[in-house]
DNA sequence: GGCGTCGCTTGACTATTGTCATGTTCCCGG
DNA sequence: CCGGGAACATGACAATAGTCAAGCGACGCC
């Protein structure tokens, strides 16, 4: 199998048109004038991972933006007594990288796939050639990069503000399409990561899905039936200090 | 007083020399050409706060990056539950807004002086025309970006991983300038504000603290004694669930 | 088709943190 | 110099989350 690098690093393969059409709608490249995304896509480089498999890690340097063209991807840190913590998950159509490898600084963080990936990879060259030549190319890579500091920011405040349950109820409301009545939702990946995700061990995860059943959420291995959006939303937002019924 | 926009807040002034140069100095500013910082400096718009004024808040649009001259400035979120989560805590040379003020989106945070402040506003239109005859500036705002970027991604590290006092033991590493032997320092705001941004309730950091003396930490009134600072980082970074001697 | 691994759940126990109440000290304004 | 209030410390208690151990069940591999 051709290993680009020479690395047991993902298998190039040849981008079809439907792969080609994910990365256009993506965050990243959506706004960009078309003549410059065929540039990017044709100078990017186009790999499929298999679970498990590292994609960067912590303190390599950046020189490529990657855009998910399919599965999962978790970016984590490891602690120096080895405990993980994930930063963000992301899947089809958006980006991560993008603030790194414009400076070629080391990546704060690590990147694997948990699910089988494909994954577009814009050399970081290529960007900042094109950036030079139209500075609308940096306003979009910002955005970018500030939703990811928006969901940071997000993360944050759920963490110091919120217990493990109203997280988890987070969780599965962001999973919702609707935004009343009753909804059903599959889990996107194991509830291991999930769990990292939002900054627990599986086991919390298993008796934050207990406690919710209180509030109408009946969970059946990947699948979540959410009975009153409302009332979840409600639980989430509350203030673990007030007691709730319970 | 001059109140600009006639909002209540802050005070303009005129900038001097001194101040001037905290702003180049600034990492925003730093990497920057001097013809253009020029340019910025001589549209700035130059403020003062006094303690606990507002500089914006959350949901406002933003219309400028802000550089700290002077004084500390917090950013803060705050749950539906009217719990207040920190963000970060800026001082003289940091900046912040960046990403926020190019596309004209709403703040995601809320910005307070927690001291008495002297803080530069460079209107976004500014860097923004600026941007678009040197795409160097982009690169420059997308540095300062990516050090918030990663500084909330330690911060999720920690949080997740760590217990209260092991991040404050974090916290005071930060604060010395050594990296051996003794230290002393001076806490550099008040200990509620310290507990926020660590994500705990003052009483905990109380405690945490009261903790810190088995490995070698004093702390008296708002001054810092660490006797032995490599032992601080060992215990700032030993895992949890050894039970490390106590 | 059996079997082992791994993800997941549950229970018992411990540790950490938040909450509430109380008391001290310090700072600021009368 | 004397209150009054805010910041901070501390104790008792409750809630939450982590740890350890055991057990179940699905999936893949031989």
């Amino acid at each position: 199998m051709g290993r680009v690098f020479g690395r047991t690093k993902g298998d190039a393969f040849v981008a079809h048109e439907a792969q080609k059409a994910i990365a256009r709608q993506s965050l990243l490249l959506k706004s960009l004038p078309d003549q410059h995304v065929e540039t990017l896509l044709s100078h990017a480089i186009w790999r499929q991972y298999d679970r498990g498999e590292t994609i960067f890690v912590q303190e390599e340097s950046a020189q490529a933006v990657h855009v998910v063209l399919a599965g999962w991807v978790k970016l984590f840190r490891m602690s120096p007594t080895g405990a993980e913590a994930v930063v963000s998950v992301f899947t089809r159509g958006e980006s991560f990288g993008e603030a790194v490898a414009l400076r070629n600084v080391p990546y704060p963080v690590s990147a694997e796939a948990v699910s089988a990936c494909e994954i577009m990879h814009i050399p970081s060259p290529v960007l900042i050639s094109l950036m030079k030549t139209d500075p609308e190319i940096g306003i979009s890579i910002l955005a970018s990069t500030f939703t990811h500091l928006h969901s940071l920011v997000s993360q944050l405040e759920q963490l110091k503000a919120q217990t493990g349950a109203q997280r988890v109820a987070e969780f599965l409301l962001n999973l919702c399409d609707c935004d009343e009545g009753a909804c059903e939702v599959e889990l996107p990946y194991d509830k291991m990561l999930i769990a990292g995700r939002l900054g627990m061990k599986p086991e919390s995860l298993s008796r934050a899905f207990s406690r919710l059943k209180a509030v109408g959420v009946k969970i059946n291995r990947n699948h979540a039936e959410i009975s009153n959006i409302p009332q979840l939303r409600d639980y989430a937002d509350s203030d673990p200090a007030d007691n709730w019924g319970r």
